[in-house]
DNA sequence: TGAATTTTTTGTATCGATACAAAAAGAAAG
DNA sequence: CTTTCTTTTTGTATCGATACAAAAAATTCA
């Protein structure tokens, strides 16, 4: 390899102690300006290129950070990682990614890898099933971690998420006030936390409004466009009455409007269908889809912020953070019929 | 912080020496397997985490690899984001992935912190605009590279993509087979070499069918599927006669169906849509969408193999491949008109 | 059994940066 | 022109692993 550069070779160039050199890599202010630029002439006219190994083998911060999700080509998770990334791009710090596909196994490895690579610190969409024992290592270890979207039981590590549970109860409110009686949450995986808080909450709505004849029922497997597409093609074959859904999320929805738009029903007109998330496609959805807006890049901006927070050791950091969100009325719900997009 | 168990650390609890422990680290064949054991069961015992910072300034490989992508948030660079990372992560890679957003100045800024974090090796997808110059580090440094979907003019990096400009042929060939005349490349960014591709292709199959009174142009600013809604509009307000249209991709297809759906016009049956790539969603839009096959996540895949066998100090690497592509019919250049989803 | 091999294990220098304390240079004050 | 204080610069030990050569232990062979 090319790269034999070092801070000695610098110093040697620039007639300087390695140490100067050192401290003008850092931006230390206790260089004088003049041998600041000297130093920074040789580093340009040598091609010099900064270890970060090396750096952090005394320094004890690698600059490093770790963001592990479930998929990236999954959109809510691609939005995600994307307002994570721009937010940690510009802090120039470096960040490894890492998919574990819903595999607590792959998980483990991803954490390890990571801590053997002693990032700073890291955020983590947990595996459907995680418990506090797959996260013993960071645990142990300490490291700064924030988990996202999905909480990990009896664990004290910060969450940010979106307060899915009052999400589910606007969109049951809303199914309702179609005259909808007949409420299905479609998708997920029954029995996880992210499934539990939308059945919470649209629970508490059915009992508030104490609707006389309305019901809710929980079907379909799974949080992919074909779960949705499935469970729809089987309401449909059973035919529908006063039809309200809820979709796991948009995802879901996605699958449920191809499966009705197959079909002799029309979403918008006879039935209501609202999904959860507002990924970037839903309003390009035919019917355009209602739905619960969660501001995905922003929750992973906000992840991103107060990991970097927590990294920089500031401790009065929220241990729980549940973003707002808001229903927001397109076609699918049978509100209005044709509306400009975009 | 916690974490203090060193490789010595570990010699003293198994009572041999730091050499011996670092073999067992290694899984060099050197060491006895009682030895191992004993090394392994410490290690255990003490909770070590391995350092590869610290391994890979003396050994000079750091088992870190670069991604470099526009964004992930693009379901296209998702799914590729998806195979890359599904191939690397089983070989105990570690993956920096970084976004660019089409910009120079930070994609500059993620080639040197990759570099500065000594990556073995990089998978890039350039910016729009990138040449040698800004890539001069990588050049230099001499690391192994591949550029994935996009060239680099006059660069000698590997360079692995789809077969755009023979899937541009097929699909126009398949217009003109539904007797569309008027011909439409839309959407993505005149001038790009990924764009050239297509305008090529089309070019070849508008000459090689000499069509009386059929003609070819290009329209639309943009890869996304706003992009596609926009020229769409246009299109639909100067009122449409034997058109045939070829999407840049499937996202620019996508707001293509999305602003005809608001039409009077039906697609696949007053006109006939193919868009490129051939993305997780585009058999469920509506109409479905007829699309250039490319196996996206093959691509991903394929790029991490070959780098892997670059760093690998493999030679007998192609210098460029070009994946096949084919024509999936659906329904919306009007072969079938209901065909079941999935 | 002793020499010749082969298999395991170990000691020491080293990778390229930072930390920390101490020295040198410059400025300000008496 | 010292003395004192401040601003810059430097020397040396160190982070936690690996490389390499050499030593020690175990085997094989005559």
């Amino acid at each position: 390899m090319g790269s034999a550069i070092t801070l000695q070779d610098i110093a040697i160039h620039a007639g300087v102690s390695k140490s100067t050199v050192s401290f003008v890599m850092q931006g230390s202010p206790l260089v004088a300006e003049a041998t600041r630029k000297k130093v920074q002439a040789s580093a340009q006219t040598l091609g010099y290129v900064y270890n970060r190994a090396a750096a952090s083998l005394r320094s004890r911060q690698t600059g490093n950070l770790g963001f592990i999700v479930s998929s990236v080509s999954n959109p809510f998770f691609a939005e995600l990682t994307d307002g994570v990334e721009q937010f940690l791009g510009t802090e120039s710090k470096s960040v490894f990614v890492g998919q574990h596909s819903e595999n607590l196994v792959s998980q483990e490895r991803l954490i390890n890898s990571m801590l053997e690579s002693r990032v700073d610190g890291m955020i983590i969409v947990p595996a459907y099933g995680t418990t506090s024992k797959e996260i013993s290592r960071i645990l142990t270890l300490n490291i700064p971690t924030i988990t996202l979207t999905r909480r990990i039981m009896n664990s004290k590590l910060h969450y940010i998420g979106s307060d899915t549970s009052s999400g589910a109860h606007k969109a049951v409110l809303h199914l309702l006030a179609h005259k909808q009686k007949n409420i299905f949450l479609i998708g997920g995986r029954v029995g996880s936390p992210a499934h539990e808080e939308r059945v919470n909450g649209m629970t508490k709505a059915m009992k508030e409004t104490e609707i006389p004849g309305a019901n809710f029922r929980v079907i379909g497997d799974g949080a992919t466009r074909q779960a949705g597409f499935d469970a729809a093609k089987e309401l449909i074959s059973d035919g529908i009455d006063n039809l309200g859904i809820l979709a796991y999320n948009d995802i879901v929805a996605s699958g449920i409007l191809a499966a009705f738009r197959e079909s002799k029903y029309k979403v918008g007109r006879d039935l209501s269908v609202i999904g959860i998330d507002d990924i970037e496609s839903s309003r390009f959805e035919s019917p355009a889809l209602t739905t619960i807006q969660v501001n995905v890049s922003e929750l992973g901006r906000m992840a991103a912020e107060s990991l970097l927070k927590l990294v920089a050791g500031e401790s009065k950091i929220k241990r729980e953070v549940y973003l707002k969100n808001k229903l927001i009325i397109r076609e699918s719900c049978g509100c209005t019929p044709r509306k400009k997009v975009a």
